[in-house]
RNA sequence: GCCUCCAUAGCUUAAAGGAUAGAGUACUUGUCUUCGGAACAAGUGAUGGGGGUUCGAUUCCCUCUGGAGGCACCA
C-alpha cells in the first residue's frame, strides 16, 4: 500500500534527523489541492525538537531520501507536510490488493431479532451495521463467521405464548383491511386456521399476540402470574425440544424443579412454541434472503453461520454463574445471583434472578465462550442498539474475569436506536415499522420513479410490436421489480449506514428513501452510466489495460515502479505509456481519488465506521459526474487518452461495485 | 438523585487535536437535456452559553442549558 512505504520513506527522513520516528501517520485530504497525503508529524515532534514546526516541517522534506514515489512534497504554513504521488505509482497502486494484514478470524453478531416477534427497522439497522463490518472485515481478508443470536427464551416469549394461548386475536385486527373478510372477524381464531395463512400473515398474529400479552402482564397482576409461571414452562419445553433435535445435547440444570404449576398442558404449551419460533425463524429467512445477508462459507446454517439460541446456551451461562458464585464473583441478593455491587462504578446486574432462571446476562456469559470453542476468533464483534450499552459494560467487565481472552477479545458496538416522528417504537403498543413493509414501501416508490423516468429513455428495451408483446412485457415487469427491489435495498442501506453509529436515527420515510444526492440510487446510478459509457465503446480491448508495473510485481515480486507505465501492453493495437499521454488535471484528478480505495477500506475496517466508506463512494460518484458533464469521453478526439479515460471509466465503475457491495448491496445493470 | 451518551446551516449530517468547518436537502439562479437528468454549475446559510488546557479546539477538561438512554429480576 501505498501508505505504507510512504511510512517507510518518512522515517528514513526523521531518523536521520534523529527524532523519534514513532507514529508517523498519514490522512487522506479532503481537498485534493493538498496532496494525496498529508502528515502533521512535524507538529507533533515539534516541542521535542525544540523547533518551530514548520522549519521541522522543511527540515523534514529535505531528508527524504530518493525514491520513484514522491513527485512533489511541500511543507506548508504551520507545519504540514503535503504528499504528492507520481502518477505512475497511483496507477500501479489500484491493481494492489488492499490488504497488508495477517488473516485473522473474526465473529460479528448482528441482527439478533428476537422469535415471536416482528423484524423492525432497528433489526434492519443492525443487520446493515454487522454485514457492511463483516463485508469490510472479508475486504482486508479476514476469515469472518456472521452470527445471530435470538432470544427464543424469556419474559417476552411467555407473554407471546399466552397471548396464542388467551388472546383470542380477530383476524381483522393483524391483517387490516387487506386480509380476507369471513366469518373469523370479531371472533378470533383458531390455531388451525392461523396455520392455513402465508407465513407473512401468521407472524403479524404472533405480533398481535405478544402485544396482548406483554399488556396482560403489565396491567393485570393475575395474568402476570399466570405469565411468570407459563415462563418457568417454557423453559423445560425448550429444553426438550433441544434434547430431541441433538441427541448429543447435553441438559446441564433441571428446568423441572422451577415449574411450580402446570397454567396450560404441557403438550399445548409445546406446540404452540415450537410451531410459533419456527414461524418467525421462517419469516426472518426471507427477510435475510431480501438484504443480501449470506455467509460466504459452504457449511453455513443459513444466511448466518450459526444460530444461537438463549435456549441453548442459558445452560452454559448458568452453570457458569453457579460456579462463581461460589469464587465470590457473584453475590445473592434477595433470592437473585448479581453482579457485586460498585465494581468499578458499575450497575448491579441480575444474572439468575429470583426464582433460579438465567437472564440476559448470564446468557451472554454462556454464549461468548461458546463462540469461542466453535470458532476460536481473534476477534468478536458483537452488534446491538445502543440503549443496552451500559449492560454490555457490566457484562464485558465480569466475561473477563471468567474467561480472561473471550473478554479481552470481543468488543460491542452500539448503534443508533430508530425512531419514528411519534417517538420510540415500542412492540407492545404495536407502534412499530416492520422491515417488511419498509422495504415493500421503498421498493413501490422505486417503481414509481423508474415509470416516471422510463418513458423518456432507454431503460426498458422496446419489445417487439405483436402477440409476443405481453409476455415479453411481462418479463421486464418481472426484471423490473428484481431491480427495484435491489435500489429500495440500496437507498434504505445506505441512508443507516451513512451517518456515524451510534447516534439516534429518527425514521423518516422521504429523507430515508432519498434516490437524490448523497444516497445509494445515486451511487447505482453512476454505476450504470459507466457501464452505459463502456457498453457502447466495445469494452472487449479494455480487459487487457493493466499497468506493466503491476504485472512485473506479480511475476517478478519485485515492487519497483517503472517510471514508463504502460497501459494496455501486451493485447491489441493499442499500446500506450502513460507519460506519453497527454491527460489533462480531469482525469489526474479522478486517477487520485481511485488510488485512494485501499486506504479508506483499510481505515475504515480498522476503525469500524461503514460511513466513511460511503463518503469516499459519494465523493468518488460525485466527482466523476462532474467529470462527465465537462467532458465528452467518447468525442475524446486523441485515440490515446480516450483510451486512457475509459480505462478510467472502467476503474470507477469497479471501484463504486466494489465499494457499494462492502456497504451491502448490489450494483444494477440498468435502472 | 446517580451514571452514560448527545448538541454543527431551516432540516439530515461530515471532519484520529490541524489548513478556508465539508456535504446532502430545502430555497434562489443557471447549464443542459444526441457518452442515461436519479445529472451538472453558482449563490444564501452553521460549531448551544460561559470558562480552561494547547502553537492550534467542532474534537480534550470544567460548568451551565437543552435532549436521549440506563439505574437489578425484560432484552
Amino acid at each position: 500500500m501505498l501508505t505504507t512505504r510512504l511510512e517507510e520513506i518518512f522515517t528514513q527522513a526523521i531518523s536521520g534527523l534523529k527524532l523519534d520516528t514513532h507514529g508517523v501517520t498519514f490522512d487522506l485530504p479532503t481537498d485534493l489541492s493538498h496532496g494525496d497525503f498529508t502528515t502533521n508529524i512535524a507538529m507533533r515532534l515539534s516541542k521535542n525538537a525544540q523547533m518551530n514546526p514548520f522549519d521541522l516541517a522543511q527540515s523534514i522534506v529535505k531528508h527524504i531520501p530518493a525514491n520513484d514515489l514522491i513527485e512533489k512534497v511541500e511543507a506548508i504554513k504551520p507545519g504540514f507536510i503535503n504528499v504528492f504521488v507520481k502518477p505512475t505509482a497511483l496507477l500501479s497502486s489500484l491493481d494492489l490488493q488492499p490488504s497488508t494484514h495477517k488473516p485473522q478470524r473474526v465473529c460479528v453478531e448482528y441482527t439478533d431479532p428476537n422469535p415471536f416477534k416482528e423484524f423492525h427497522i432497528g433489526h434492519l439497522y443492525s443487520n446493515a451495521v454487522g454485514e457492511s463490518l463483516a463485508r469490510l472485515q472479508e475486504a482486508l481478508g479476514h476469515d469472518v463467521y456472521r452470527l445471530c443470536y435470538q432470544g427464543d427464551v424469556g419474559l417476552h416469549v411467555a407473554c407471546s405464548v399466552y397471548g396464542m394461548i388467551e388472546g383470542n386475536i380477530p383476524q381483522s385486527s393483524f391483517l387490516g383491511e387487506g386480509g380476507s373478510a369471513d366469518e373469523a372477524e370479531t371472533e378470533g381464531v383458531t390455531f388451525e386456521h392461523i396455520k392455513s395463512l402465508p407465513p407473512t400473515d401468521r407472524v403479524k398474529w404472533l405480533g398481535k399476540c405478544y402485544a396482548f400479552g406483554a399488556t396482560a402482564n403489565k396491567e393485570n397482576p393475575e395474568a402476570a402470574e399466570k405469565i411468570k409461571k407459563l415462563n418457568a414452562q417454557l423453559f423445560q419445553v425448550a429444553q426438550e425440544m433441544w434434547i430431541k433435535a441433538d441427541p448429543k445435547f447435553k441438559a446441564q440444570i433441571d428446568y423441572k424443579q422451577f415449574v411450580k404449576e402446570e397454567v396450560y398442558p404441557h403438550d399445548l404449551v409445546s406446540e404452540y412454541y415450537v410451531t410459533g419460533r419456527q414461524w418467525t425463524l421462517d419469516y426472518f429467512d426471507e427477510i435475510y434472503k431480501k438484504l443480501g445477508t449470506q455467509s460466504k462459507k459452504p457449511d453455513a446454517a443459513g444466511a448466518f453461520d450459526h444460530y444461537y439460541f438463549e435456549s441453548a446456551v442459558a445452560e452454559y451461562g448458568y452453570t457458569t454463574v453457579m460456579k462463581y458464585l461460589e469464587k465470590g464473583l457473584f453475590e445473592k441478593s434477595d433470592g437473585a445471583i448479581v453482579s457485586t455491587k460498585d465494581k468499578n462504578g458499575l450497575h448491579t446486574r441480575v444474572f439468575i434472578n429470583s426464582h433460579g432462571l438465567p437472564t440476559y446476562e448470564a446468557k451472554e456469559l454462556g454464549l461468548n465462550p461458546e463462540k469461542y470453542k466453535k470458532y476460536a476468533f481473534d476477534k468478536s464483534i458483537i452488534i446491538t442498539a445502543n440503549e443496552i450499552n451500559e449492560y454490555f459494560k457490566v457484562l464485558l467487565w465480569n466475561l473477563k474475569q471468567i474467561d480472561p481472552y473471550v473478554g479481552e477479545h470481543t468488543t460491542h458496538i452500539g448503534h443508533g436506536v430508530v425512531r419514528l416522528p411519534e417517538g420510540k417504537m415500542s412492540s407492545r403498543t404495536g407502534k412499530i415499522l416492520s422491515g417488511e413493509s419498509l422495504i415493500d414501501e421503498a421498493t413501490s416508490r422505486v417503481v414509481e420513479k423508474m415509470n416516471l423516468t422510463s418513458s423518456s429513455s432507454a431503460v426498458i428495451p422496446d419489445s417487439d410490436p405483436g402477440s409476443s408483446a405481453e409476455r415479453v412485457s411481462g418479463h421486464v415487469q418481472g426484471n423490473k421489480s428484481i431491480i427495484a427491489q435491489k435500489v429500495a435495498i440500496a437507498a434504505i442501506k445506505y441512508s443507516l449506514l451513512k451517518t456515524n453509529l451510534g447516534k439516534d436515527v429518527t425514521f423518516s420515510f422521504d429523507e430515508s428513501l432519498s434516490f437524490e444526492g448523497n444516497s445509494g440510487p445515486y451511487l447505482l446510478y453512476t454505476i450504470v452510466r459507466c457501464k452505459s459509457i463502456l457498453g457502447k465503446s466495445k469494452v472487449e480491448s479494455l480487459k487487457s489495460i493493466k499497468s506493466e508495473s503491476s504485472q512485473g510485481s506479480a511475476e517478478g515480486g519485485d515492487m519497483a515502479i517503472s517510471p514508463n507505465v504502460t497501459l494496455s501492453p501486451t493485447k491489441g493495437p493499442n499500446n500506450y505509456q502513460l507519460s506519453t499521454i497527454n491527460y489533462q488535471l480531469d482525469d489526474l484528478r479522478l486517477l487520485r481519488l481511485l488510488a485512494r480505495y485501499d486506504s479508506v477500506i483499510t481505515q475504515a475496517a480498522d476503525k469500524l465506521a461503514p460511513h466513511t466508506v460511503c463518503t469516499y463512494l459519494y465523493t468518488l460518484a460525485s466527482e466523476f459526474s462532474s467529470y462527465y458533464a465537462r467532458i465528452n469521453i467518447l468525442k475524446t478526439e486523441d485515440e490515446a487518452l480516450k483510451q486512457f479515460r475509459l480505462w478510467l471509466v472502467s476503474k470507477i465503475d469497479e471501484t463504486l461495485t466494489k465499494g457499494v457491495h462492502i456497504l451491502g448491496f448490489e450494483s444494477v445493470e440498468k435502472m
